[in-house]
DNA sequence: TATTGACAAAGAATGTACGATCTGAAAACT
DNA sequence: AGTTTTCAGATCGTACATTCTTTGTCAATA
C-alpha cells in the first residue's frame, strides 16, 4: 500500500546540520564513495573511519552494512569492506536500467494524466527555462518535481522507489559538474517533446521520449566524468 | 511469534560453514521476513532478536542495517526497525520490473550465443525435463543454472545483480508451493520456445518469449501467495 | 646466496557487555 | 478532564575481548 516516503531523502536540505552528530555518517561515506574521494577496491577500515568521523567504531559499522546492503561496498567475512567503484561503467549500468523502467513508468502515467496534471507539468517546466540552469540545486529540485508528478502515482512502488535510488546516484556524482550548453538545451526540448505526446495522449512517443532523455542524461554525465579525469 | 526463526531448514544447500556465523543470522531474518513469519510492519526489537538468535545484540543490528539497505526493514531513528510488508503487490512489482529486465538481457545474449551455449542450453532442459519437477530444489538449482548461462556473461553487472537479488526473493517465496501442472508445462513450453528462438537468431522472439515466462511465473506465484491466505 | 617454509607478532574484523539517551505511555497531580 | 511527571523499555554509543588475517622475521635447505 502507501509505504509512503519511509524511505529517507538525503537530496533535497542537506547541510546545515553536518557537523559531528553522527546523523549522516552513512551519508558521508556514500558521499565519499560516489564522488570517488576514496579510490576503488580501497579497503574501509572500520577504527580508521570511527576515528576520522570523531565516533566510536559500530556506528561505522552500521552504516557500512546499510552501503553493503545498497551495493556500494562489498564486504567479505573477517576481511574488511572494500569500495565497490563508481566508473563510467557503473553509471551506464544505472542509465541502462532506467531506459528500461522510466518509459514503462511514463507510458502509464500518459493513461491517466489530467488536464490538471499537464498544466502542473507545464507550469515546472517554464519554471525551468525562467531559471535556465542558472542555479544548480534549484534546477535539480525542479527537474525532481517535474519527473516526481509522473512516477509518484505510480503503482509499482518498488520501481519508483529503485527510480529515486538510481536518480540520487547520478545526482550525486553529477553535482559539481556543469552542465554543457548543447545538454541544457536537450533537455528542455526533451521536456517539451514529451509534454507534447502527453497531450496528444501518445503513450509510446512520450516513452521514446524519456528513454532518449535518459539515455541523453546518462550519457552527458560519463562524458564530464571522463574529462574530469585530467 | 514464539518459534520465528527456530525450524531447521533441511535442504539448506550453504556450504558447511556458514553454519550460525554472522551472515546467516542475515538471512535468517531475511527468510523471516520474506515468508512473512513476521507481520507486516511488525516492530523488530534487537535484543529479543538477539536472545533468539543466541548472539548478542550487534551482529543483528548490523544485519537489520543490511536488509534495510535492501528495503526489507524500515528503520526511524530512536524508534528502531519495522517490517516492510511482503504481499503480493510486492511480488507483482519486482516482477513487472524484471519484464522489463530480462528481456533485455536475453536480446544481447541472442547476439553473442555460440553453438556451444545452445548445446549447453539443451543439455540442461534435457535434464529440466527428465527430472520432471521431481525435486523442487534441484529444479530450482537447473532453472538457475539455465538462465545464469544466459545472463552471466553480460556487461551490465548492475542489472544482473538486480536480477539475481529478486530471483531470490520470487525463489524464498514460493519455495515450498507447489507448481501446478498447468505451470509446469508453461515452463517446459517457454524454455523450449526460447531455446529455438536463440537458435534461429531471433532477438525480438526470445525477448517476447522470456516476458511471457516471466510474467507467467509471476502470476504463479502470486496466485499460490492467494490460495495460501485460506 | 637465494628461496622457501614455519612461526610469531601486529593489525583488523567480529562478538560481548554495559552505560547513556531517547521514546511512549501509564500514573499522579492540579 | 487535561496536563505534567515518572519510569520502564528500547535504541544508540563507547569500551573491551576474542578471533581471524596479514605481515615480517628467522632459520633450514638446495
Amino acid at each position: 500500500m502507501n509505504t509512503i516516503s519511509t524511505i529517507r531523502q538525503p537530496g533535497s536540505e542537506h547541510d546545515v546540520l553536518t557537523e559531528d552528530t553522527g546523523s549522516s555518517i552513512y551519508e558521508r561515506l556514500r558521499d565519499d564513495i560516489i564522488h570517488g574521494r576514496v579510490k576503488a577496491n580501497e579497503r574501509l577500515k572500520v577504527a580508521e573511519l570511527a576515528s576520522r568521523m570523531g565516533t566510536s567504531t559500530n556506528p561505522v559499522r552500521e552504516a557500512l552494512q546499510q552501503l553493503r546492503g545498497e551495493g556500494f561496498v562489498i564486504m567479505t567475512p573477517n576481511r574488511g569492506a572494500r569500495v565497490r567503484p563508481i566508473d563510467e561503467e557503473f553509471v551506464r549500468d544505472i542509465c541502462e536500467i532506467e531506459v528500461l523502467i522510466e518509459p514503462a513508468l511514463t507510458r502509464w502515467f500518459v493513461g491517466i494524466a489530467t488536464k490538471a496534471d499537464v498544466d502542473e507539468l507545464e507550469r515546472i517546466q517554464a519554471e525551468i527555462e525562467a531559471l535556465n540552469f542558472a542555479d544548480e540545486m534549484k534546477h535539480s529540485n525542479l527537474d525532481l518535481q517535474f519527473h516526481r508528478l509522473m512516477y509518484d502515482r505510480h503503482y509499482n512502488r518498488h520501481a519508483v522507489d529503485l527510480w529515486v535510488r538510481h536518480r540520487q546516484i547520478l545526482w550525486a556524482i553529477s553535482r559539481g559538474f556543469p552542465t554543457s550548453l548543447s545538454r541544457q538545451s536537450n533537455v528542455l526540448e526533451e521536456h517539451c517533446e514529451l509534454i507534447a505526446c502527453i497531450k496528444a495522449q501518445d503513450p509510446e512517443g512520450a516513452a521514446r521520449a524519456i528513454g532518449r532523455h535518459v539515455e541523453g542524461s546518462g550519457r552527458h554525465i560519463i562524458e564530464r566524468m571522463r574529462a574530469r579525469r585530467f
